[in-house]
DNA sequence: TTGACTTATGCCGAAAAGGGCATAAACTCT
DNA sequence: AGAGTTTATGCCCTTTTCGGCATAAGTCAA
């Protein structure tokens, strides 16, 4: 949101903030949900870029194609490990890796 | 281990190898077992730079001495996911954290 | 050396996360 | 529209990971 549309905003009555102080997110829990949503896209990204299913990655790191779509939703009851995992299947190297926490 | 050392031990009959090799393990299952002693590294390092023992940083992050314990010690039995929050309980930005990743 | 402090290890029961499976929902193509 | 494919959800049971706790082992200063 640019300044001028929030300013706008603020001036007709309304509270602009973002998702982590509504929520009342610590500093800490804000970075982690952040960081799993930045893999969550990337996941879903990388494998449409390499053309394969949800299927075929789930075997390619020997998961299902249920964990996979969940992965790639960001659900809260998987867990990094598994998202990682998926990233490395997909080839992703770690200089690539460490690049999509910092553009979180 | 440079170059001459590595002629020189393979003249004498010794094969030289490396870790994954050895192990035998895949190039995924090799990757996240460097992120992992790379964080494990980064936890007990950025800890000793911030001065403060494993007990305090297990209260900061809502968990225990013990566990502190272990995922300095890179153990199998610790998540990336516990490992990342000890990253951020000791303060370090998704910037950070990702060039943890791409140094290992 | 002994006593405080810190770190390492092991065990337990509880909670979280995983796979397997079924099926609903969405999308594609003819 | 309907069949085929892909993706999303939900449930169950098993495995993994967790905190809590006790205690061993290591460190260091008095």
């Amino acid at each position: 949101m640019d300044k001028k549309t929030r300013q706008r905003l603020e001036k007709a009555g309304f509270v602009v903030t973002d998702t982590k102080d509504f929520l009342g997110l610590t500093e800490e829990e804000d970075r982690l949900i952040r960081a799993r949503v930045a893999l969550a896209q990337a996941v879903r990204e990388l494998r449409k870029r390499r053309h394969i299913t949800q299927a075929q990655l789930a075997k390619a790191m020997r998961s299902t194609q249920a964990r996979v779509a969940k992965i790639e939703a960001g659900s809260p009851e998987v867990s990094v490990d598994l998202m990682i995992r998926a990233m490395f299947a997909l080839g992703t190297s770690l200089e690539d890796l460490g690049e999509v926490f910092q553009s979180a």
